[in-house]
Parts: C-alpha cells; sequence; structure tokens
DNA sequence: ACCTGAACACCGTTCAAGT
DNA sequence: ACCTGAACACCGTTCAAGT
C-alpha cells in the first residue's frame, strides 16, 4: 500500500528528517542543501510514493523555504530525475556484487536476476521513478542518462564474460542483454503492479523458473 | 514527446472533443455522459498524456460543470481505473484477433507478442495508465482486476493450446504466462521509457529475436 | 551566492442550491 | 436524478526583496 505509486492519498504526512534541524529565522541552512533536499525526497518517495512527493512537503521537512529547492534543482522534474539517478547507482552496486558474491557465471547471473527483482521489490516507489521519470528520452538529465547505462551496463559485462567462456550463444550481447533485461523488469513490474497474483515466495519462484528459461532459451549448445 | 508521462508539461491545450456539443446554460448533457466522460479522457490520456488529464479539462471539452463527473465517477482514479479497463479490453481484442490470424500455434503465438508490444508503442499514455492506474491490487476497480484478468487469460489460452498439441513444455501454464508476459510487457515498457536506445524496426527486431529464445527456453523437447 | 515570503495560476473535492 | 457555481485546501512556480 505505502510504496506505490497513487492517484489520491491519505491526508499528508509530514516525512521525518534525518537529521532535525530547527534553524531559527536568521540563520540560512549551510551545508549541503542539495544533498538534504535529495536524501529528503528519496525518503519521502519511499515512505509514501512519488505523488506525496511536494517540494512544499520537503522544505517543510527541512526546515526550509517553499522556494530553496530552486537553487539547486530546476524544477520538480529535476529532482525526480536526480532521485532517479541515485536508485540506478544503487541498483548497479547490488548487481555487481550479486554477480561476483554469486561465483561469476551461471550461478552469478541467476543471483543478479534476484538481486534485481529484490531492489525492485524492497523499494517499489524508487524502482518506479527511475522508470517514469524521463519526459523523452531525450530531454532527460545527462546524470541519470549515465547512471541508468551504468547499471546496464553490468547485466552486459556478465554476459561478454559468460560468451567468452563459451557458456552462451554468440548474438549481440546487447541484444541478448535488452532480453535479459526486459524479462527481469517486466517480472519487477507486474509484481509491483499486483498482477501476478503472487506472494513474495512464489514470485522468488517465477524468477527462478524465468531464470532456468532464460537459460535454456540463451544458453551455447555443444559445438 | 507526446504520449509519455510527463512531470511537467507545456501549457494545456484543450482535447477537442468527438461530438461537439455546445449546450445552452440551461440544458442538461442527457446522453451517456459517463460514455462521454470516459471517451474524452481515453482521447485526452492518448493525445497529452495522464498528466494533462484534469476533471475541469474533460469537463470544459464536453461543455459540463468542473463537478459533473462525481454523479459518475467517485473521483479522479475511479476515472483513470476505467480508462485502464478499457485498454485492456481493447488489448484482449489484439491479442485473439493476433491468434487466431497468426495460425494458432508458433506463428499465432509470434503474433501475439508482436501485437501486444505494438499496442503498447502506438497508445503509450494508455497503456502506462494500464499498469499504474492501480493503488494496490486490493483496492482497485473490480471492472479493472476482470478486464486485466481476461486480457492475461488469452495468453494462458494460447498456452494450453500448444502444451495441449505436444508443442510446450508441461510446466504450470500460469507460470509459463507469467514468464512470457513480463518479456513482452518489459520489452513494452523499457521501449516506451526510451531505454532500448532504439527505434521501431530495431524494436521489432528485439521482439522476434525474444519470441526465438522464449521458444527455446520453452519448448517442448522430442521424447 | 543563497534564502525568503507574497502572489499567481492552476488543481481535486465538497456542498448547498437549482431543475 | 442530474447538474450547477462558489468555496476550500491544496499544488508548482515566479519574483522582488533581503543578507
Amino acid at each position: 500500500m505505502a510504496g506505490s505509486r497513487t492517484l489520491k492519498a491519505g491526508p499528508p504526512r509530514p516525512t521525518p528528517p534525518v537529521r532535525v534541524r530547527r534553524k531559527r529565522a536568521d540563520q540560512y541552512h549551510h551545508g549541503d542543501l542539495r544533498r538534504a533536499l535529495l536524501d529528503q525526497a528519496v525518503r519521502t518517495i519511499q515512505l509514501h510514493g512519488v505523488d506525496e512527493l511536494t517540494l512544499r512537503g520537503v522544505g517543510r521537512d527541512l526546515g526550509v523555504s517553499r522556494t530553496a529547492l530552486y537553487r539547486h534543482f530546476a524544477d520538480k522534474a529535476a529532482l525526480v530525475e536526480a532521485v532517479a539517478a541515485q536508485g540506478f547507482r544503487t541498483l548497479r552496486e547490488r548487481l555487481t556484487e550479486a554477480w561476483t558474491q554469486g561465483g561469476e557465471g551461471g550461478g552469478g547471473f541467476a543471483a543478479m536476476a534476484a538481486a534485481y527483482v529484490h531492489f525492485a521489490l524492497e523499494q517499489p516507489s524508487h524502482y518506479r521513478v527511475m522508470f517514469g521519470a524521463a519526459l523523452d528520452a531525450a530531454s532527460c538529465d545527462p546524470d541519470l542518462t549515465v547512471e541508468g547505462a551504468g547499471a546496464f551496463q553490468a547485466l552486459v559485462d556478465a554476459i561478454t564474460w559468460q560468451q567468452r567462456e563459451g557458456l552462451l550463444r554468440d548474438d549481440d550481447p546487447l541484444q541478448l542483454a535488452n532480453y535479459v533485461w526486459s524479462v527481469v523488469h517486466g517480472i519487477s513490474m507486474l509484481a509491483l503492479d499486483g498482477r501476478l497474483r503472487a506472494n513474495s515466495d512464489e514470485i522468488d519462484l517465477l524468477v527462478s523458473f524465468a531464470v532456468k528459461r532464460i537459460r535454456t532459451g540463451i544458453e551455447k549448445l555443444d559445438p
């Protein structure tokens, strides 16, 4: 319930900031306000969803004026894009961790898929923002583009590694990566939307089923 | 650019209604206002995206008061859910058409996948609404639930048909359907978000590549 | 540079009142 | 039953003014 996009939600609640700073009226924020605004936006989104994110609310939570934000972000869209970029950075970390800890290869690849879906399910609102913030591909924040490409690259790297080892078909690695990404993204989004009619254990089962089907579909046959 | 979710868009333009009905001030709408509101909402969403859909705008386009809508829909969320339900109805038609015209079997299955992605790409804003309207799975419009399940059923039917013919593995058809749905939904969403860095021809190539990989992954091996 | 409050043009929603 | 305008409590954004 919390954590999903809502068209209309309950009464607005203040999201407690990490550092409570009740500044007196004659003081400035003086600190990394940009960082503080971004962190608070992430926190609000994770707790209450994007639709409850208001510039006024973020300002209020930080004890700062309604319009202070415009010194650091062009507008609300820019703030949300920064949140999305942050999400892709975290996602890439999770994926590379899974790849190495899963043992680089078939096991690592399966671990990556599971880590991807878990990331989406653990922070549904944040994940939604990552894939809905783009107005259109062209006009979006370059930082967001870079971080999005970075997360995708973790997947491409794992695929080319396996191709070099002769584990996967010699198709275009980008096409293979797009295919695999589509599967995990599709599972994540359908699960978030509650369209898989499945609890978290059943989703795990679907993920491991999907990993097996993917592998059968793209593994290299003996030469 | 038009047709994608936007956080902030250009100046609001009126969406021309199909039947221009300039009623005089002393008249009622008297007709299927619910239907007219729904159609106008679909039109506005397809032309300008969800974020430009306002109750006031829909009323204005239809020459009706700002609040007339509340006689037919509980609130804005209910209107959007009705739009989503409408979308699933259309999607199911497209899928079953593709299945029969594609020749029921491997060809029909491939045609369904292509039809699915084309539907999403042709009406991106409408497709987005279909998969973002749900507050949470429980509290959503029963009509939306029914229509969503109906579209999914078209896929399940195609799978069980192929299983009966011995073309597909004897796995749980629901799990197979969830897997296949995840792939086409994933491709559609990534393409809509401009994250596949591909034009429409390249997306077609990805779809046919994906169909081959899916088939290799789930086809029945000779006994 | 950085921050402020007042003001502007929007929203969705409620409600007493009209036919 | 169906529709109406006025009113309420919100928004994002702009801007002249403060330090």
